[in-house]
DNA sequence: AAAGGAAATTAGGCATCCCTAAGTAGAAAG
DNA sequence: CTTTCTACTTAGGGATGCCTAATTTCCTTT
């Protein structure tokens, strides 16, 4: 219906899975807005009728059951319009997102439904990010970030921030995306750099913690060797 | 950039392939919206920089250079699209036009590289408009309406109107459809229905002038039988 | 308890793109 | 030549979604 609104809770739905209230400035932040802008449309979402958003002055939004629906409406659109570039029109994972930002306004459910079908309904977008399913069902999304790993941790990488097109570029040149397994070698105490093996690949890995940060994975239970 | 500046550009051009000059009232009933809407427009679009449009008082529009340039690559983006959407998704003729309408006005020029790429750089759209290049140039359309011919006449169909969506699905129904080729048999000097033959096709097929207005043919030189 | 600072809100305003109502210009008809 | 009709324009205004500047609230620090 409409981006603005949209937009909105797409941001809020994103933020609101971290915390459980979504901040003017975060919000603010995310859509590129001054926080006075934010303010003016929180109370308009809160107002509509339905209204989408839970809003209590100087304490954030959450959304309501309306929001929510159709803020994973936007997202599956966006996951799938994502897919749909990497696979079939041969995007880089880099460009995919403000493409897709732009068409989940547009697209009709015909549009939605065929692509999903055209791709055999995919459960996962190419940063690894789950996909809601046609009842708008999504996974819950674990939130490990390769950052609290120890080292002698194994893990698979389950997904990537992908809305900073240099950090997908980065990664992807350094093997760093969805699927791969690796193992954490080392960590420094003062900058709390992290050395990895990733497994099938030549060479060691150092990250900084920005951008571990936005590497998020599944750890693997270790065996335990105890003495008997 | 900018979605009413878009259809304002893609409407004159289109019009003034018939007319030297888009009307304001013309304008106002294709966009769907009040004349005094056209005229503030009209004037804006004059006076951007660089002018998107010749523009005098009280004689409508026409589009510069700037403004056909735009014009036309609006209108390549609207025609891969829907041939994009007919072809690779498997849409119903008849639902491609809202579809691209909307699509149109937000995807990248690499969007746009990729599926024309995809689709083998199609010279014509699904309703048989041709396709400007990637260089923005565009065969003429020769705009003989099937109105225009007369019993004993037979013709190849070119294109039809892609803007109703009731339209198309009549004429789908009757195999009025851009390839195939037509003989003219009677035409009623009273209401001007015309009773034509699809080759290829059994039966024959009635058309109302308003419909058959709608369909525009390539006539066949007749083999001229001159006594020696 | 007081000061400082970050986050949030209010106030006022601007650009865009549309509207209705009223008036004007020009062409066609009488 | 005058009336009439149509197309067109002007005037005034509304909704939307953003802005900056100023103020308020609340939390942290001292
Ligand atoms: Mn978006
Ligand atoms: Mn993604
Ligand atoms: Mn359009
Ligand atoms: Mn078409």
């Amino acid at each position: 219906m409409n981006v603005a609104t949209e937009d909105y809770l797409k941001t809020i739905f994103n933020l609101t899975q971290q915390q459980d209230r979504a901040g003017t400035k975060d919000i603010a932040d995310r859509l590129g807005i001054s926080q006075a802008s934010v303010t003016g449309y929180l109370q308009k979402l809160a107002g509509s009728d339905p209204p989408l958003i839970l809003y209590k002055k100087r304490d954030g939004a959450s959304l309501t059951e309306a929001g929510t629906r159709w803020a994973l409406k936007v997202i599956r659109n966006h996951r799938l319009i994502e897919t749909f570039l990497y696979r079939t029109l041969g995007y880089s994972w880099d460009r995919v997102h403000d493409e897709a930002c732009r068409m989940e306004h547009v697209i009709s459910e015909e549009f939605e439904a065929r692509i999903a079908e055209l791709l055999g309904n995919p459960t996962h977008d190419p940063h690894g990010d789950p996909i809601p399913d046609r009842n708008l069902h999504m996974p819950d999304e674990k939130a490990l970030s390769l950052a609290e790993l120890q080292p002698g941790d194994v893990a698979m990488i389950e997904r990537v921030s992908d809305s900073d097109a240099a950090l997908l570029r980065y990664l992807e040149k350094n093997r760093l995306v969805p699927g791969k397994r690796l193992t954490v070698k080392e960590r420094s105490p003062f900058d709390q750099n992290m050395t990895l093996r990733i497994h099938g690949v030549r060479g060691k890995v150092v990250l900084g913690p920005s951008v571990a940060q936005q590497v998020f994975v599944e750890k693997e239970v270790r065996h335990v060797h105890t003495a008997a």
